[in-house]
DNA sequence: CAGTGGTCTAGACCACTCC
DNA sequence: GAGTGGTCTAGACCACTGC
């Protein structure tokens, strides 16, 4: 022991080159980025507790403080939740997206309760995607894609209507069950048929008038204005998953985004 | 020294109840409110550079890392700006929020290069706020408002109109200098003729009809739709400062939002 | 070069959760 | 009570900035 004391208690730079310490990463950089490595792969399925915090430092032979620092990172970036007194654990599903935070219908019950959507799949066909579709789903030219066409409705009167495509390679579960039986939420229902883990998710959102069918299913007037909200969702290692095109009354329309 | 041995080199609570450690506030988040208020209450401007944290530290009599964290809370909640090297700054006027993201204005122009909107003041009058811009300021009834009437130009075409409400009280130094001067850009001009900082900022989105006299300012047709962007900005302090509506062409409008 | 923030260490105690 | 994450300490070295 005495024979290194002279390196002091602090030799940071102990398992690599002393000098070139953080040419673009720090060391719970890269701890970070080797545990978000892991956690993409697979190796922790969603939902799984990682080791302690203690133990993983000393698997990587690291301070606790910098294991700390690298799990707080994930943390941040959606990847790991931490519990205080339970534990490290891999993140689900997205809890929810709900397109419903976009609109507010006032309806005539009284405000303040959240109502909950109820759902109604239309159509479930295998089709050629559309080719801006197929672009963001990254589909090879005439690779088929599921396609669903779902209507929301709210106190039982139709509100959004929505156009989902998902690549039928990682779907086709979802052609061997009754549509009926999927429940109002669909990422959950990915999850349990078809082991496909929305992560994240962009949603862009646009004006538009709606389409003669898609007033009358809306129970809306012909060319009646629209906001159309268009999402792209990925899954864990950032892979898109689903394309999916909201539209509902534009004078519903409502939505707050902060600033800092 | 070997008298306070035993109490070994981590006593953490020295200066605050032992037991009645986090009831609802760690230490670091004692110290982060405490700075907090000083930058709130203006101790330290806007661009002002905060002792070094290892001063910080001392003055606290806290270790470094505990600063550290207060330090990196307020650096999160965007009250401060910390640069490698350099130093602690308290955070200055919002760099911008343009209104622009909200639009993509195609033109015949090549697309790529983001060209920068010149503004024009339309009108300046001292008038009683409508009830909700009132509210929204938290003004007292009756309190005169200074509204301004600006249109925005991209390439020299009409783009966007915006109402603009503040109070009076705060901005009176604008009834002193002709509009033209201002520039284009109204938030740093705030922050040099009046000292107002915006700090933080809520945009409100939804879809409406343009009134005859928007339509033509804009050159569009009468009753084109339009996006209606309310926002409200605060300052430093969290007081509402400016409530701004502005309104575009529906079909030029396009907002991503990312999801985790 | 001195001063700043950024990283790391080794070890302690505390608060929460569950058995 | 055992195990987990959360907080804190005291001190070291590193990288960036500007004189």
């Amino acid at each position: 022991m005495d024979m290194i004391e002279h390196l002091g208690p602090t030799r940071q730079t102990a398992f690599g080159p002393p000098g070139a310490a953080p040419p673009g990463m720090a060391r719970w950089g890269s701890l970070a980025a080797l545990l978000r490595e892991r956690i993409i792969a697979g190796e922790w399925p969603p939902g799984h507790a990682l080791a302690a915090e203690s133990t993983l430092a000393a698997d990587h032979d690291v301070a606790l403080g910098t294991m700390r620092q690298a799990l707080a990172q994930l943390a941040a970036e959606g990847l790991l939740e931490r519990r205080h007194g339970k534990g490290t654990f891999v993140r689900g599903a997205l809890a929810g997206a709900p397109m419903l935070r976009f609109f507010r219908f006032g309806d005539g019950a009284v405000g303040g309760e959240p109502r909950l959507p109820t759902s109604r799949i239309l159509a479930r066909r295998v089709r050629a995607a559309p080719s801006p579709v197929a672009q963001a789903l990254r589909l090879a030219a005439r690779q088929p894609a599921l396609h669903l066409h779902r209507l929301r409705l709210l106190d039982g009167r139709p509100r959004l209507l929505e156009d989902i495509w998902l690549p039928l390679h990682r779907f086709a579960p979802l052609l061997d069950s009754e549509p009926s039986t999927w429940g109002d939420l669909l990422y959950p229902h990915y999850e349990a048929a078809c082991g496909v883990t929305v992560h994240r998710a962009t949603d862009e959102i646009r004006f538009g008038i709606l389409k003669p069918n898609e007033a009358r299913l809306l129970e809306l007037p012909v060319s009646h204005p629209a906001a159309v909200v268009q999402r792209l969702a990925s899954d864990i290692a950032g892979c898109a998953v689903e394309c999916r095109f909201t539209r509902g009354d534009a004078h519903a329309f409502r939505y707050s985004v902060a600033i800092t």
